[in-house]
DNA sequence: TGCAATTCGATTGTGCACAACTGAATGGCC
DNA sequence: GGCCATTCAGTTGTGCACAATCGAATTGCA
């Protein structure tokens, strides 16, 4: 292999690796701008999402569905439930799990956060076959890489 | 629109741009283990791959090249100069200019970064046509949110 | 030439991601 | 019943993203 191509292979993956940053910061930036009505942050609105869906979870199952540990949920719902949108209770069955309950309030934002699906569907400006396809790929590779990762860790030493 | 419809569209949406973030973080995953041996994280690895191709830059291209702000760009290079890896210095022809140069050691790291595109690229498991084509559909993707992001600024009022 | 607007970087403050660790609670097992 | 590994949430520390602001340097223009 020749210096040149290796310099190549280096651009090459800087393009996919950086295309996926920039997209996601650039998805980030287009929520920031819609979500500031609501007084929600991106992630803060992925968690309401779940609730509004879900109902009353413990953090555990939030950070499931999320893929997101207590070391980034436990602030966040803190913020949450001093914005009055949810409810942090530990549980009576097990005393070291914590059940997060959307408030009136919570719930009654979700009305408020109907019309946000369509602005940003908007703003991608692609149409919902081509977005489920995007999805679908990025789902594939999301699976790939954790495999990858999982046995990079174990297949180090 | 009944409540049901205005549901699936919440739970569309959060597909699509929960499945971009999701990919975003599998692949700084990925990066994380990789690049453990070179010392960098993920988004030192873009700054030096920048200088690598491009020399000695000042803070505002690199910036350009990256997507980035001085605010992040700022911590992050003097970190990579506590490592020894850049020198930042003053431009003489303007002094509010701040070259970024890479180190003897900073390109000497360069011959050791070599073979992590092709491990990443094994990660995904994708073929290296699915990848730009990805690829196109992300840039394209980014594109239209930057735009809509300055269009909704504007029109906000 | 002198002043105003602009450019550039650094800094500050907020919030998220994640690794590592702590400590309480639980449940299995002898 | 008592011990021990496991399961949880929380905390700490590091690093990144970005908005807002500052101060110094530069540029444009009257």
């Amino acid at each position: 292999m020749t210096p040149s191509s290796a310099d190549d292979w280096l651009r090459l993956d800087q393009q996919i690796c950086f295309s996926l940053n920039a997209a996601s910061r650039a998805f980030n930036g287009v929520y920031r701008v819609i979500l500031k009505d609501l007084g929600l942050t991106y992630p803060q609105y992925l968690v309401m999402l779940v609730l509004w869906e879900h109902g009353t979870l413990p953090v555990k199952k939030l950070g499931e569905h999320l893929r997101l540990d207590s070391g980034t949920l436990s602030p966040l719902l803190k913020r949450l439930e001093g914005a009055g949108l949810v409810r942090r209770e530990r549980s009576a069955h097990d005393e070291r799990s914590v059940e997060v309950r959307p408030t009136e309030e919570g719930l009654a934002l979700r009305e408020r956060a109907r019309e946000v699906p369509r602005r940003i569907a908007a703003a991608t400006g692609f149409d919902p076959a081509r977005i489920q396809s995007l999805r679908a790929d990025l789902d594939r590779l999301t699976e790939a890489l954790d495999a990858a990762a999982a046995t990079a860790v174990t297949a180090e030493a």
